[in-house]
This record gives C-alpha cells, structure tokens and sequence, in this order.
DNA sequence: TAATATTGTCTCAATTCGTAACAATAGAAC
DNA sequence: GTTCTATTGTTACGAATTGAGACAATATTA
C-alpha cells in the first residue's frame, strides 16, 4: 500500500478520538500499536478536502470499531510547536517499509482536534489501519507510554468526561440498551474514580425521570432480581 | 500594505475570538467592520509557522486591544465545509484595493479555533487591522449580522461562558479589579439573561470564600454605602 | 431630626443530600 | 416446604443547602 497522497486531504489539520469504554468494572479506552516500533498512539486521521470534520472523525472511528451513530463530543484542539515531531512520524512510516519523500506532508507540524466518543464496548469489531499491528482496550488506569502529546490528550478527555457526566447524563452510552441500576452506578464510579452510595446513586437517577424500568433481570444468583433500565428516548 | 504571504503563517487553520466585556450593565463583544463592505466579522487570525496557537491567539488580542495577559479560553474548533466562502473572503481583499491572485491561500478553506476572552472594559485601547474600518463593542442581544458562521460561534461562545460561570468563577474578570456586590450580580444578570436574587447572591459569593473585602464606596447617593470587594489571588 | 434608598445580615420554611434502617425476594441449603 | 443469605427497592430522619422575606444599619437629602 502506497503512502497517502495529500492531494485528497487537508495538510497540518488532524484529529485525535479517544474512545471511552466499560467492561469488567473498568473504563477502558482504544490504542493503536504501530507496526514494529512498539509504539502506541490514539486513533487518529486526517480531513478528506470534500469532507466535514466531524464526518472525517466519524469515518475514523467506523473503520476502527464498526460502529455508527456513536456519541462524540469535540473537547479540545492542540496547536502547540512543542506536538510537532516529525522524526516519530518519520520512523513510523519507515518502519511500516515506507520510502519517506522529503517534505513529506504527513512530516509536517500538525493542529490536532481532539474528540471523545462513548461506545458499547459489546458492540465492537476492531481493525487496525494500515500503519498499526493491533488495536485494543487499555484500562485508563494502566496505560502505556503514548507517542507525542497523546497521554495529555486523554487527561483532558477524563476530565472533560467527568465534567459533562452529570451535565449531559451521558453514562449510559458505555452500557448496552438495557441495564441494572448496579452496572449504571459501576460506569459512574469508574468514570469518576470513587465509590458512591448505592441508595443516594438509585434515588438521584430515578428522580431524574430519565430512566424507563423494564422486566427484572434473573441471573441466578440468590437475591432479589434487579430492575432493567434503559434511557428515555 | 501588501498581502500577506504564505510563507510565514500555517496554511488552512485560523482563530476567532469572542471577547466580552461588561458596561452599562449590558454584555458586549468586540466585533470590527471591514472596509467598504459594511460586513461584520469577529477578530481573527492566522498563526505563524513559529509560534503556538494560544500565543497567536494573544498576539492578535494585544494588538487589538492593547492587553496583555487576558483571561483566555478555548471552546471549540469549527471545521464544516460549508463556513468555506471564497467569493465574501475575496470581495473584502478586492475591498481594500488588493489584487487577488489566483489560489490564494487566504481563500483556501479554514478552520477556525474559537476563543473566548473576558476582559475589562475600562481598560482597553481598540485599534483597527489593516482590512477594518472600525473594531469596536456591541451589545450581544443586538448584534448586527456576521459573516461566515461567526454568529453561531458567538451562541456557542455564549452558552459555554454560561456553563463555566459557576464552576470556574470566571465573571470578575469582566469587572476592574474592585467592584461592588452589586455590580459583580449584574454582571452574573448579564451573562444568564435573567434577574438574581439579591440576598441569595450575596450569600452564596460570601460563602465561597473568594472575594476579599476592602473600603466602602461612598457614591454620594443618600443610602448605606456598599463595599468594595476584589477576588483573593 | 425625619425621610429615603440601598446594603448587610438574620430567620424560617422548603428542598436536597448523606446516612442508615427496613422490607422484599431469588435462589441455595436443609 | 422452610430457613438462610445476598442484594435490591424504598422509606425515614437529621444535616446541609437554598429560596424568600424581614429587619436593622447607614449615607445623604429634605
């Protein structure tokens, strides 16, 4: 496979998604492992010249996880000198059997706009691109060494992430349709990184007429069945 | 003046800022006329190949403004093509004189890193670029139509300015540096659009624990002075 | 000295929140 | 079937916060 040409994309803008999340009890996120290098980065791209930020980050993520429709917020776009390393870029692409041009585009000092998405983690059918070895969940927690700024890009997507939490009650976009109030609470505490009280948790969500109760869930454990929820629409 | 080249700036990405200020118990922004069009637009910019976004952000501000050190913050990046214009981008070069070579890079598609600053009024020096007219303040619920999308990135402006005004306790930086009770609940009317409650206001900045309380202000009106307050450093 | 407008503080009820207690119940043990 | 255990949904109650008004203090005018 050829060396992208940058006549079809957009020079010195990029975007950088960090896709949230939650399984076994742990927020998680997506990393990619570059081919040979060991190295691990955000999923990333660049701008099609016909095409809307926002669709170039939606189109990332589909060929990634496949999945669409996913909930994505903007949190922040970098533009220090400091991200602009173009000799990482350079053993990237050579270690991937690459001949690098001289200026090559892809070399340049690069504006990254940076996305948070939240995802059913059961939904997902991850690919690498054509740079990467692997790509797969990492618990926020337990990252390894990220390659440029990216660790500072996914402090500030958690911290964003906490913020909005109880502002836009977005939760339970890391949970499948219908879920236990227990689950529901689990995804705020990992999010936040503290217990909460069970009984205060379970009346704030019910008093926020947000949640629609279905059928119980029988799991064969032997204790009181919990309620399903799911999301008014 | 000639154009300005290429060579030094980043092609393909600018700024635009929304700066507010306080006075006469309205919220204003700065907004400049570009010549001989009677078109409105937000002060913008470019970023030089040298030099980080938020400095080139602070650049332009300084030069508009003549203030240095300007509560700043970044709300979102605007990145459709439809904010893509040539013939309104060309139509005000043409405007200035100039002559507009074929391709050139300041009709090229943008996008467009959005600032917020809050700034005191008092103390700004406002001086036009070399394509306005005039920079100078309007109030925000009666701003005159803007070109591009700049008047959904003031509504954007706007809102986020809401969200933060509470939890980043933002609004003394649209006051001088000691002010009344009463002025810093007007300007918290301003910014939410609606009339507080005098007592509760009061209580609730006090019991923040943020402002530091200086002299009385004796306006010469026949009732009990108020006194002065700066927040704590 | 009285009147007026505005300010700073206090009071009391309404609401929310932290905390614990309690009743309900699905399955296991017997 | 009965009892036991673990977990869930709900209620109760005091503490903390908030909404709304009352009231005293005071700078100037009449």
């Amino acid at each position: 496979m050829p060396l992208p040409d940058v006549s079809q994309f957009i020079p010195h803008i990029a975007y950088d998604s960090v896709v949230f999340g939650f399984s076994k009890g742990k927020l998680k996120i997506l990393l990619m492992e570059y081919h040979a290098t060991g190295w691990f980065a955000l999923p990333g791209g660049f701008v099609r010249k016909n095409e809307d930020l926002e669709d170039a980050v939606k189109r990332g993520l589909y060929e990634r996880t496949g999945l669409k429709d996913i909930y994505l917020e903007q949190f922040q776009t970098f533009g220090t000198r400091e991200r602009h390393n173009p000799e990482i870029m350079e053993a990237i692409l050579k270690a991937n059997g690459h001949e690098v041009p001289r200026n090559y585009w892809m070399l340049d000092r690069f504006f990254s706009v940076a996305y948070y998405a939240l995802i059913d983690h059961e939904k997902v059918t991850l690919t690498p691109d054509a740079l990467s070895d692997s790509i797969s969940w990492y618990e926020v927690e337990k990252l390894p060494a990220l390659i440029f700024d990216h660790a500072k890009i996914v402090q500030k997507a958690l911290q964003t992430l906490r913020e909005n939490l109880d502002r836009k009650l977005i939760g339970g976009n890391l949970l499948p349709e219908k879920f236990t109030m227990n689950e529901l609470q689990s995804v705020y505490e990992a999010i936040l990184g503290e217990k909460l009280r069970r009984t205060s948790f379970q009346r704030k969500m019910l008093s926020l007429d947000i949640l629609e109760r279905h059928e119980k869930l029988f799991t064969g454990k032997s204790h009181k069945a919990p309620y399903l929820y799911s999301f008014k629409s």
